[in-house]
DNA sequence: TGAAGTTGGTAAAGATCGTGTAAAGAAGGA
DNA sequence: TCCTTCTTTACACGATCTTTACCAACTTCA
């Protein structure tokens, strides 16, 4: 039989998580505590908790980046996520909202407040279910998140993972420049550790692949790549 | 004047839920009540109602996904169940709809409304077991939510509940990548792990009861599983 | 202009990971 | 109980990832 959702707090001053937690509990949530970015992924990944609570400012990695990473991963990105984060932050969450997360709570945050918004994300969550695809388009170059597709002129492309992950990077922030070590955080996430130059192995075979499109990914000299209108 | 017919209330208003008990009672129902969607999956499992009277706005587990769970166990599908939710909800009205209620009424909510469409929704489901067939079709390959069955060519194809559970995921969102983890929740609801590699054995079992319409299973490396046309 | 130092492109080889599949044990239903 | 279905496990093989090495291209500075 099915048990109730579980919520992954991800804060790491343990006062207000413990205040988070007792509310989530007594609400007949079942929680699970994270504190910092790293044990965010992490448990994100291994628990598939039915909703997030991300504070954004984080020891070790960024509460953003611990969203740009989960929102990659095809088996994360239906979890809805509410960030917390200091009111004088507004750009943080812009960004944050930008890249995926469901909405936000502001510090100091009332609990009653924090549960409604919880309720109302989860339910908006489970309704969801065949949500919108998400697609880029660059002239015929088509790349679809949902299906795990691209295409150039109808014809499918066959991608790696790691291709489709950085092409997608690449379609869904166009003209932004992507590090080495960003790429391979997106990919990997916290935690593994790779030659950096290893990105450039997968660029070339994406290129390869991409044919004429190929062209498209720039590279930037002594800081890493793009893909450009 | 006593009806042997059992309703279900799901609903986490006291208040609300005990008009509705009375005026069903009064009407020459049994009843029960579940204040959650937990509870109410676990009674409508066990109870086997004749009709559910379904609040969408639920603690713990959304009333949406109470319906998507039903609708998934073989033993659920053919109770009617009718959605109480706010007026202004329509999205999650016509989500309801489509994942198989039979009717919905709108808060607040006369009570003599509510008897007629009650009356109404068990007299059809008593008729017309098969009325309103959710089906799906890829060619030749057919497959029938309300029945539970899938057939090739006419032929009906025996399926095991997990596999008819995993082919109706692929042929509901077609093209759709879904993850080991994802497909898992689908089959069992949220909370229960069990290996995410037992899904290839259920996919290699389904594709071979398939026969070629096995090979429209595409396994997405590192990500998971699709069905194309 | 060219030498020295950096950075990126690419092929190749080995290491690692993911999947198909069979088989056996566990759980559930009649 | 028996029979069906689910779940776990183990192994093999191929796909994919990662590293390494070498060369080309670019930058800097004399």
């Amino acid at each position: 039989m099915s048990k109730s959702e579980l919520v992954l707090i991800v804060e790491d001053d343990p006062d207000l998580a413990e205040i988070l937690d007792v509310h989530l509990q007594q609400e007949g949530f079942r929680t699970d505590i994270a504190i910092d970015g790293k044990v965010a992924c992490e448990k994100a990944v291994h628990v598939q908790p039915n909703l997030i609570l991300l504070d954004l400012m984080l020891p070790k990695l960024s509460g953003l980046e611990v969203l740009q990473f989960l929102k990659r991963r095809k088996d994360c990105t239906y979890i809805p996520t509410i960030i917390i984060s200091a009111k004088d932050d507004e750009n943080t969450i812009v960004e944050a909202l930008n890249e995926g997360a469901e909405d936000y709570i502001t510090k100091p945050c009332s609990p009653r407040e924090m549960l409604a918004r919880a309720n109302a994300v989860m339910r908006r969550a489970a309704l969801n279910q065949g949500a919108a695809e998400k697609v880029r388009k660059l002239d015929e170059l088509e790349v679809n998140f949902t299906t795990h597709t691209a295409s150039i002129e109808g014809k499918e492309i066959k991608l790696t993972r790691t291709e489709f992950d950085i092409l997608w990077s690449f379609m869904k922030d166009n003209n932004q420049v992507f590090t080495r070590k960003k790429l391979l955080q997106l990919i990997h996430g916290p935690g593994v550790h790779t030659v950096d130059r290893n990105i450039d192995v997968h660029v070339v075979s994406l290129r390869k692949k991409l044919g004429l499109y190929g062209k498209k990914i720039e590279t930037v000299r002594g800081v890493g790549y793009r893909m450009s209108f």
